[in-house]
DNA sequence: CTGAAAGCGCTTACAG
DNA sequence: CTGAAAGCGCTTACAG
């Protein structure tokens, strides 16, 4: 690749005047500047993007620190980041911590701390000058307790002290409105299918679904109710277990669950949709091709994912100052 | 953040030793290494990634081009990719070209053509000595027919002229796997619902079943064939046109087709699995939440993304030189 | 074992 | 309108 300096000599003026010309600075000559710009034609020249902001010294770049790529709500945060970046004219650089791939770093928090200690500080040798950390799950985030040089703001989780920025759903308003819609439809017998029992998400969820059913008078027995963990093999066992109760519909805390559940109801010949309303929670592709159609909570990821680039913006406008250390978006309810 | 010129104040050396230390060189006493560390850990100095790739003319980072990070093939592709050049020591850098946030840019490929270059162009500009690109679905890919001064591997692609380094998926033995299954199940009357007729897959998909079954002299009647396009909907729309023939079994070319047939058959009262045998391709998520299970071919996403980071390192070390123009992987049958 | 000096590819006052 | 010179934060022969 051809160099600026060698670009000047090839135009016979200095790298100054080639530097202007590129930047567009005004007091140049059109005779020199058509010179120039005929060259970089020919010769394919393109600045070196590093050179150039050292010099300029760039506070333009954001980094991610992505626990896990393939999780299915990273793609969508991701898209939002980076679009409302791209509006504002920030660069973005990724670094993928792969965490999948380490069978026990859910249980490990050490190990975790120092996966992100390794991200945050390879980012901010690349001169970032914020971090977003976007989470696989909603979980307290413990890793940035000691103070970073750059802002950080969380996605998708929950920030270990209350003051740090972050984004994520609002579980409450979100299972009232699933509660309120099986209410609706006049159910009596509820049963519940949660998430772990140490999940942020699952916590809330089973504490706002129990509230709003106790305040429309509705009983909610602990029998109709378990804590699993979120994948479908478990939504089936969980169905074998609860469902010999004569509930009439059961609340999943995600759509993994819910299909779970209709592999139980398929195999023992019960009709879901008829004999038993079955909701689920994400709105994942998935829960569009279970039939019949389940209703299901949608997360609000693009949103989630812009805000979260909004709040860093702020932040890095204001001196790491931000107006508000959480926000929390609703989901919506979507009826099949 | 402070600098290494200012550490070195600090520690009473000069620069070059500070450097040295850093960098882990031999001759160096002790007590000065010490004492350098122990300002390191004080002040939270981390080296400047930039300026050190500048002064050292690095050759270790790859340009990723992505067309749409929210594709489903997308994150286990650049998964793939970002493992394999990890333990190669190469630093990645991703280019999102997000085509999906403009609505016709599959039939403009004039469009495309701009944004690749955008992309390449800044890729090189940050001094990328490689570029991948990670395409959102299979086509011939344009966009490369101008040289450029880094070498080029398509990922789940295939390129304009045969010259080019590619991966992608081997259709014609995956197909052909499938079409034996399906006629070991006895059928003889046998649909298939194609994706859309510019493109590559379906079009290798079409003509090996066709051949597979001919083979095997299985008569295949064009009218139980369908070109559409590759949503739910489509699949559907083409159930609709096609099974009203007596077929036994339906081949479609993904599992979004699939699942449109399912939806078909459930509106009219036909037990997929029972009275018509359906079968997928992609083994999406999806394709594992549809009762009944349904069969469907294994996309080795992970694998394309690793073989084309390894057929990157392969030219870098032999001066764009490569082993092979093509590298296509066989699907697995996943029997449901 | 340590430091002065040059240089990676750029930009930016400043002088002419 | 143009260019010489300094400097962004590093590394690397080289001299001592």
């Amino acid at each position: 690749m051809i160099t600026l300096k060698e670009l000047a000599k090839r135009c016979g003026v200095s790298t100054a005047t080639v530097s202007n010309a590129i930047n567009g600075k005004s007091n140049i000559s059109e005779a020199t500047k058509v010179r120039i710009m005929q060259m970089i034609k020919e010769t394919g020249y393109k600045p070196n993007f590093m050179a150039r902001n050292l010099r300029i010294n760039s506070k333009r770049t954001i980094g991610l620190i992505i626990e896990e790529l393939t999780a299915f709500s990273s793609a969508p945060l991701i898209e939002g980041i980076m679009s409302f970046l791209e509006e504002q004219k920030y660069e973005t650089i990724l670094y993928n911590m792969r965490v999948y791939s380490n069978p026990n770093w859910v249980s490990d928090e050490s190990f975790v701390q120092y996966c992100v200690s390794n991200a945050a500080s390879e980012l901010i040798a690349k001169q970032v000058s914020g971090i977003i950390h976007v989470a696989e799950h909603s979980r307290k985030i413990k890793c940035y307790n000691k103070k970073l040089i750059v802002p950080v703001v969380i996605c998708y989780a929950y920030p270990d002290e209350r003051k740090m920025p972050h984004v994520s759903i609002d579980d409450e308003t979100s299972t009232s409105k699933m509660a309120e819609y099986i209410l609706s439809k006049g159910h009596t017998k509820i049963a519940m299918i949660c998430g772990s029992k140490d999940n942020l998400h699952a916590q809330k969820r089973y504490k706002s679904f129990k509230r709003v059913l106790s305040e429309h008078n509705v009983e909610f027995d602990e029998e109709f109710c378990v804590f699993t963990n979120w994948s479908k093999e478990d939504g089936k066992i969980a169905a074998a277990k609860i469902l010999k109760k004569n509930v009439t519909a059961v609340f999943c805390h995600n759509d993994f669950l819910a299909g779970g559940v209709y592999d139980y109801l398929y195999e023992n010949n019960i009709q879901p949709g008829k004999d038993l309303l079955v909701t689920g929670f994400d709105n994942h592709l998935i829960s569009s091709y279970l039939h019949p159609g389940i209703t299901t909570m949608k997360l609000p990821l693009l949103e989630i994912g812009q805000k979260s680039a909004e709040l860093m913006i702020e932040m890095l406008k204001s001196d790491s100052q931000c107006s508000c250390n959480g926000v929390e978006f609703p989901c919506e309810l979507i009826i099949r």
